[in-house]
DNA sequence: CGTGGATTTGAATCACCTCAAAGGTCGTGG
DNA sequence: CCACGACCTTTGAGGTGATTCAAATCCACG
């Protein structure tokens, strides 16, 4: 179970990780500085905060000059468009930074929602930027390079597919990014539900449902609740190829 | 014509713009730096160079530590799947940097080519990143955000609309990029095939041609040779509403 | 234990795709 | 300067995968 639970760990409730023994700090915005710099982070930003299952974290036009690190638990970004309808940009998993589309101009340009009970740590950036530290910078022009390249990637998955494709993208990618995280590749929470899929995807929530239903009969996959198990990884890979 | 005319500037090919002199400064990776900072750019960083129509710029996968400024003309980024099926990623305009994705590993992750005789600029880095000047960074990092921003309002495009509201928010887009960058928001080249464009919104090319038969039955576009004139912008902006 | 949201399944419809073929346009070479 | 070929664009007809609408479970949470 602790392998594929993205829940709170209750030790570190108790006692919030620092930055420099946080699971984290190889790939955050601090890494690299010397102690003394980390010290010029704003103190809030050096200790994780608890967020219950569907907190709003920031809120699309916010002023926001933060970014913020998921240490356990998920997130989805959505949008409201112009008929009130949500729709969801990105779901972020433990690991990941939220927020760096924000940069640019200091408004929030989506919606932050957990979907599970989640401990994220706000990094501050106002005084990172006024010290003008070449590592910190160096850092988000990293992460957020990564992003664009991963968004492409997903992209690539969305366009040009069939729902099945879609699908099995989705959980690919959700696969491998537990694996970078040091989780289970093949076994794993699926915090958003079909309909939160469906919308990211740009399914309906029907089919969806009927694409996991046919993999499940396939025997490709299984699930139990929100858990899902996948049984034949290179048969999935092939799907999409 | 020069107003919606990409093409390459004579006066521009025979005297080199220096980056103080350039129309991209404002919005360039070098932008902010004082003159002797400039100085720290590669001596062939400061001056643009001119490609030919469906040139190459970069291949994916290759080492990479350069970005791209678009002085004139156009370019598509593109991957090869598997199936040795080209799929666009995305296209980019006068004023446009391109590369940014790949500065977190070093490498291309997209083929660049040309739409059409194009002059674009390359800054390389090596020695930007080697003196660690936080405004280039810092220039850097928005820039990456901003696209993070528009990544997401296109993916948003794709997702969840017919097959018109893709095509119509696709011309938007484009136009609205004319228009940020000085030029007519409402006549412009599409220096892109119909079938780039299917490929990039995941359509069939027929479909986008009858979208395109479409609009122009309904006097909302006009269209000449590959000059685009939109008639109606606020109708075409209610129906991606 | 009951209620409301989430998921699943079925049936009918429709938007988009595929296949096919006829114009257009552009570049090239005679 | 014109003619040819290659590619791009447009149009039509028919097929299909995904959607919509409807309704029956299933599950989480109070």
């Amino acid at each position: 179970m602790s392998q594929v639970n993205n829940t709170v760990d209750e030790m570190t409730m108790r006692t919030p990780i620092q930055c420099n023994q946080c699971s984290m700090q190889s790939i955050c915005v601090p890494a690299g500085l010397i102690p003394s710099d980390v010290e010029i982070l704003d103190k809030s930003s050096r200790e994780p905060h608890l967020y219950n299952k569907r907190s709003v974290v920031f809120s699309e036009g916010e002023a926001l000059n933060s970014v913020f690190a998921i240490k356990s638990g998920s997130v989805k970004c959505y949008t409201i468009d112009s008929n009130g309808k949500q729709q969801i940009t990105s779901f972020h998993m433990v690991g990941d930074i939220v927020g760096l589309e924000s940069l640019a101009n200091g408004n929030a340009s989506t919606y932050c929602e957990t979907l599970e009970t989640s401990m994220l740590c706000e990094i501050k950036l106002g005084k990172l930027f006024a010290q003008e530290l070449p590592k910190v910078e160096g850092n988000l022009m990293r992460l957020m390079s990564r992003r664009l390249g991963n968004n492409s990637k997903h992209y690539l998955n969305i366009v040009n597919t069939s729902a099945e494709q879609k699908v099995v993208s989705f959980l690919l990618s959700i696969s491998t990014h537990m694996q970078q995280h040091g989780l289970s590749r093949s076994e794993f929470r699926l915090p958003m539900t079909r309909t939160d899929i469906a919308n990211y995807l740009g399914l309906a929530v029907e089919t969806v449902s009927r694409i996991f239903t046919a993999l499940k009969e396939q025997e490709l996959i299984q699930t139990k609740q929100s858990i899902l198990t996948i049984n034949d990884l290179s048969a999935l890979e092939r799907r999409v190829a």
